[in-house]
DNA sequence: CTCGGTCAGTTGGTTTTTCGAACTGACTAC
DNA sequence: GTAGTCAGTTCGAAAAACCAACTGACCGAG
């Protein structure tokens, strides 16, 4: 017997179970243009660039898993379109954070979208550890179980 | 003229191009496996689940983009592993706030995978908004530009 | 009325990518 | 010298992505 048969045991983890639903090629981005307030069929395939046969099975697993709403708004013709639920609001850290990186260490040149936070000040985010506070640093977090 | 050709022009935006570099269905678990300390090519296949040709494809990806980096800690028979850069570590926001997302809107029970913040907690991330230090709200964002 | 346009998808055919499983080549340990 | 480790490569088959055109229901202008 040459190499055991699939000796692939991937591990028990809820990144993974993330990864599920929104970590192929287009989910995220349909969640930002509903973010922006995108929430027709035609405009979510024109600003993400994803083909339109893939976009409906895209967005029919995002209902699917609760990260987003079909509602119809006619009815002569039946036409739909999509909001983003409670789990898809929730989805604001992922989306800042992915940017936020992006612009650090990918995108070279400015940002061409920004957000401005209540406070005045352009938004930057920080992880802070909801307990204590204080914002996370490298080396912080200990890996229990 | 039927429909316009192509009629997608897809925006200038920094959230795609971090997805460019880490938004496959493999990527984001093998940085997920380097910060397990998991560096050997075997153990991230076996733990990610990734086929091997897959993954050698992703792993020349992620060190082209400076996100991990391919070293040798064997000459005879040459053999090497991989460790995060820099740009690599920076992406532990985008990895904890997924796990969190995960854990609250698509895992049913409790998380295999905890993380303890030297505060004594179990760590709970909270975006905060750099400037002002207060945690993010819905709505205290607008977009500018 | 008919012509052009809008809109949320479908359809059909092709190209790309993924995938599984076996295989390599250079070693080490027994 | 036989078995095992390890970082990949190779092969063929299956799945997914992709593109461009097409539908069917409507609207508004001429």
């Amino acid at each position: 017997m040459p190499t055991a048969p699939a000796d692939r045991t991937p591990r028990d983890c809820t990144i993974a179970d993330a990864l599920e639903v929104v970590g192929d090629r287009w989910s995220l981005l349909v969640v930002r243009e509903l973010f922006y307030a995108q929430r027709r069929f035609t405009e979510i395939a024109r600003n993400t660039g994803a083909p339109r046969d893939i976009l409906t099975t895209r967005l029919r697993k995002l209902v699917e898993h609760g990260v987003i709403a079909r509602e119809q708004y006619s009815d002569r013709p039946p036409r739909y379109e999509y909001r983003l639920t409670e789990a898809g609001r929730a989805l604001s850290p992922v989306l800042l954070t992915l940017k936020q990186w992006g612009h650090e260490h990918v995108r070279q040149g400015p940002d061409p979208v920004r957000f401005d936070h209540v406070c005045g000040h352009e938004f930057v985010g920080e992880l802070h550890c909801a307990a204590c506070g204080d914002a996370l640093d490298a080396g912080d977090l200990t890996l229990e179980r």
